[in-house]
RNA sequence: CAGCUGGGCCGGAUGGCCGCUCUUAUCCGUCGAGGAUAGGGGAGGAAAGUCCGAACUCCGCAGAGCAGUGUGCCGGAUAACGUCCGGGAGGGUGGAUUCAAGUCCGCUCGACGGAAAGUGCCACAGAAAAUAUACCGCCUUGGCGGCAAUGCCGGGGUAAGGGUGAAAAGGUGCGGUAAGAGCGCACCGCCGCGGCAGUAAUGCAGCGGGCAGGGCAAACCCCACACGGAGCAAGACCAAAUAGGAAGGAAGACGCGGCUUCGGCUGCGGAACGUGCCGGCUCGGUGCGUCAAACCUUCGGGUAGGUCGCUAGAGGCGAGCAGCAAUGCGCGUCCCAGAGGAAUGGCCGUCCUGCGGGAGCAAUUCCGCAGACAAAAUUCGGCUUACAGGCCCGGCUGCUAA
């Protein structure tokens, strides 16, 4: 691939399943930021970054719960994901997110990401996805 | 033109880059999953609230009754409705008219069957609230006081007036009377009777009756009619792992001994056989078994998961015909979201509309901000609620012009 990297975010890195996010809320671990709180849990193979939201009902009606989960997709999207690691992880945003502005949510996903790296990934794996 | 108001309609437009989802074609890959390229589709008028009605699915179902829930003027529309359309009666309001009650016309409102089946309630105020009632007043009369005006105590008549109330026992006018009263008369209302008009609700005029029956049924209730229950997480199919269930398959020659009801049972030794594990295979090692456990095969239920249900429909658009209308009929034409921790997005540009500010006599132009409410979750028909801004039609009021 050239250095116009595209960013996609498909099915296989998503969090999909129930029993998944139950897993990730009841042994993962917690990372706290302004916008949002990020749970994250190391798993087995196969090596992938898988992402999950849960916008609960108490953040807004189902227009505003959209917007949240839509914004969060599309800074996980754009920032990439290390799949040299297996990890799960579930971001709940906060009400604040809806009115945030994009490159903030942008540098506290990165911020969350890279944390998970260096307690899990190898510095190969990091180098790997910036040379691309 | 401005304000208020009734009804209908629209609900920013367009492009770039990067994504998501469904789908078609081709290609790559294939045990299974998937991937690439190109093309096409991808939120609403309320998608909302989940308040009604249906389609669809499963469960239940001899028949009848009770209970419960809902609906409630009449006719029509419809698959159906608590919806819609038309009509009727009633309430409110404005105008005209009448001595007045009332009548007529316009606008408007809504759970509009029954209060002479029964029960219950009617606060406060008021003398009295449903078997009517005498507080003030009015009329009359007895006694006492006083020259008198009239005062005090008592009897009787009276529902016209006052006052209270949401409501005071038909209303208005005239007559009548001691004062009054349907006591009498006229009109209006009411009740009964038959007549005429209308599909009907109901209306109209007539005759008879002085008039009996306060309100509340969104209090219980009575009457008529309708109604089985749960819902797409309905339901149908495929079906791993694990545990459990059912059926079937397969392997001891021989030697020595014990017991015996002479069929067998059993201990020890033991080449052999079956089978699990280690191992690429043989050999080998090792475990278990060989009167049925392990093991293997098959079957049924069933969980995770998957597929279907899942979008061609009481469908949209167009003109026509029938009907006052709701709506119906045939014709032409179009195919228009189908996700499932849940796609329909993120960022940026141009234009449009509105508001604020600046420049200009003005047309105009520059800058900034804003563009609501609210997102499919099986699908339709309604109702209700939310909503920036704009467009169209009508009514009333004011101003200006003719």
């Amino acid at each position: 691939m050239g250095p116009t990297v595209r960013k996609r975010f498909p099915r296989n890195s998503r969090l999909l399943r129930h029993a998944d996010f139950e897993r990730v809320y009841k042994q993962g671990k917690r990372h706290f930021a302004a916008h949002m709180t990020v749970f994250y849990l190391e798993r087995e193979a196969p090596q992938n970054f898988r992402v999950g939201f849960t916008v609960s009902g108490a953040l807004g009606g189902a227009v505003v719960r959209n917007r949240m989960r839509r914004r969060l997709r599309e800074a996980v999207r754009l920032l990439g994901r290390n799949n040299e690691i297996a990890v799960d992880v579930v971001i709940n945003p906060k009400k604040s997110l809806l009115t945030a502005e994009f490159t903030e949510i942008q540098q506290e996903v990165k911020k969350a990401f890279e944390l998970i790296e260096r307690k899990y990934g190898n510095a190969r794996g990091r180098s790997e996805i910036e040379s691309q």
